[in-house]
RNA sequence: GGGGGCGUAGCGCAGGUCGGCAGCGCGUCUGCUUUGGGAGCAGAAGGUCGGAGGUUCAAAUCCUCUCGCCCCCA
């Protein structure tokens, strides 16, 4: 009955136990959020879908700022022979680049590349301005979009065309580009498990998965309910790869040339991906309360006798909520029932609905319903305002230790290749294993498990004594091993 | 890189083997009755069957070419 109850309140979306991508993919439609476009690769973000990610692109871009850093924009096109001067980077990005050979009638003489990222024109850029010592630390930060001609797509996942935030820094020494980066990796992981109650792991890539003309990557890695890891999040340590082929330099206090240290970081749309997949049941998307558009939706519950009553009493209820800083909606559409209104809402994700009849009006209280627990209560009409910011913190705190105890019950340790490649038959989530530290053993288990290194834990952990979990060989480290997105 | 599926009304699809009036469900619109977990009745609108060419008295259907999209596996 429970169960029946249950499958009762939402059509048209796969269960998640039956077709995880394939509820994936409802979910998004059905909430909303986006839609394919007419363009192979892409996506149009709907407008319910930009909410979220203008609610979470202004929460980062505060932190961003705090930190010290500030907003510009560079050129969406990059002349090809810029993008060819460091050549990992070239060779790391070439097959997904997107070219501009024609402008109008003309043929160009240079191709123009659609940017897969801007190392290229911001280091042309910091060239030619980085003069002195003085000039340095430069802190720079764009919200761009980016094209990647990817040959499988995913929407908010991986699509051609996507929303990022790109940070590129230049640092007088090796230390401060260091910290520099490690920094933004600590605001991304706070980012995220404040605002988008997401728990993360932070960490170091291996050479393998390594950005193109890094140094380091550092990277934030979540967990998804299907076991296989996301990356949310980037932070690299460029050293004076870029610097040096871009010849960025700079007159030290020495009275010497040299060459700075720089950095980038980026997170993308794939947030959203992140958000829906960690968050969402079988009722659709549950939106942490930071993020979500509409944080308090009042339903009026109308009778014909009552009806005017109740609407305006729905009225006065949403505006005071607004007042009271919360993202409130009065939903008086009178073409759908309130059943109706009560699993759309769900769908979409509201944290809070408030329910308002004429049996709530008669006893002073309005009817709330949680959305991650569905939990209902008859809060006292005068005191709704006060319950409704209290609650929305609560669901986000309770949506975050949820989050973090999955997290926490899918990290599996194994110190043997047995069982280390027996757990890699299914999707077991983070496996903690020793590895010897070298490329090709990682490369094997990547064929054989389909599981890739996520990480290296920034203080690594010693795992001399043991044997890899791979080769058998001698063991380094312990790695964070994933089936990966 | 390999494999598979699809293109017909806004959305989801049937029809295709066997050529013969362009269909169904949902949605939309109008009206009335309704409204505490996806309402009911009555009526209405909506089409270049992805595109081009061919066969035929006749093509969504058969043939050739072509464009596009999606999914799965590595």
């Amino acid at each position: 009955m429970e169960e029946q109850d249950e499958k009762k309140f939402v059509k048209d979306i796969c269960r998640r136990d039956v077709d995880f991508s394939q509820w994936y993919i409802d979910v998004i439609r059905k909430a909303e959020l986006a839609d394919y476009a007419p363009v192979r690769g892409c996506m149009v973000i709907r407008p319910y879908g930009y909410a979220i990610w203008e609610l979470l692109r202004d929460a980062l871009d505060e932190r961003i700022k705090a930190t010290g850093h500030e907003n510009a924009y560079f050129p969406l096109l990059i002349p090809e022979s810029f993008l060819a001067k460091e050549a990992e980077h070239t060779e790391g990005f070439t097959p997904q680049v997107a070219w501009v050979t024609q402008g109008g009638t003309e043929v160009l003489e240079e191709r123009l590349a659609l940017r897969p990222t801007s190392e290229a024109i911001i280091c042309q850029m910091y060239a030619k301005w980085i003069r002195s010592w003085r000039d340095l630390p430069v802190l720079i930060n764009q919200w761009a979009n980016i094209v990647r001609w990817e040959k499988v797509t995913r929407l908010f996942l991986r699509t051609t065309e996507f929303l990022w935030q790109e940070g590129h820094t230049a640092h007088r020494t090796d230390d401060e580009a260091r910290e520099e980066a490690l920094k933004i990796l600590e605001l991304y992981g706070d980012f995220m498990n404040e605002i988008l109650a997401i728990p993360v792991y932070k960490g170091v890539k291996t050479d393998r998965e390594r950005f193109p003309g890094a140094l380091q990557t550092y990277t934030v890695e979540a967990l998804m309910p299907d076991g296989r890891a996301l990356q949310t999040g980037t932070s690299h340590n460029l050293g004076q790869h870029f610097a040096k082929v871009f010849d960025i330099t700079y007159l030290e206090e020495d009275n010497k040339l040299h060459y700075v240290w720089q950095t980038s970081w980026g997170v993308t749309t794939r947030l959203i991906g992140a958000l829906i997949m960690v968050h969402g049941d079988d009722a659709g998307l549950k939106l942490p309360p930071r993020v979500a558009p509409v944080q308090a939706v009042v339903v009026p519950i109308t009778f014909e006798k009552t009806k005017e009553d109740v609407l305006a009493k729905a009225h006065a209820l949403a505006d005071e909520l607004e007042v009271a800083g919360l993202r409130a909606k009065l939903d008086d559409r009178d073409e759908y029932k309130p059943g109706w209104k009560f699993n759309e809402w769900e769908l979409r994700g509201a944290p809070l609905r408030l329910e308002l009849g004429p049996k709530d009006v008669e006893k002073g209280v309005v009817t709330a319903v949680r959305r991650d627990t569905r939990e209902k209560t008859a809060v006292p009409r005068d005191k709704i305002a006060a319950w409704a910011k209290d609650t929305l913190e609560a669901i986000q705190g309770d949506m975050l230790a949820a989050a973090s105890a999955y997290l926490k019950e899918n990290t599996k340790t194994v110190d043997n290749h047995d069982d280390f490649y027996l757990l890699f038959e299914g999707r077991p989530g983070f496996v903690r294993a020793p590895w010897c530290g070298e490329t090709p053993c990682e490369d094997q288990i990547a064929d054989e498990t389909g599981a890739t290194i996520r990480f290296i834990p920034l203080e690594p952990e010693d795992a001399r004594g043991k044997d890899c979990a791979g080769c058998g060989g001698k063991a380094k480290v312990w790695a964070y091993f994933a089936k990966a997105y």
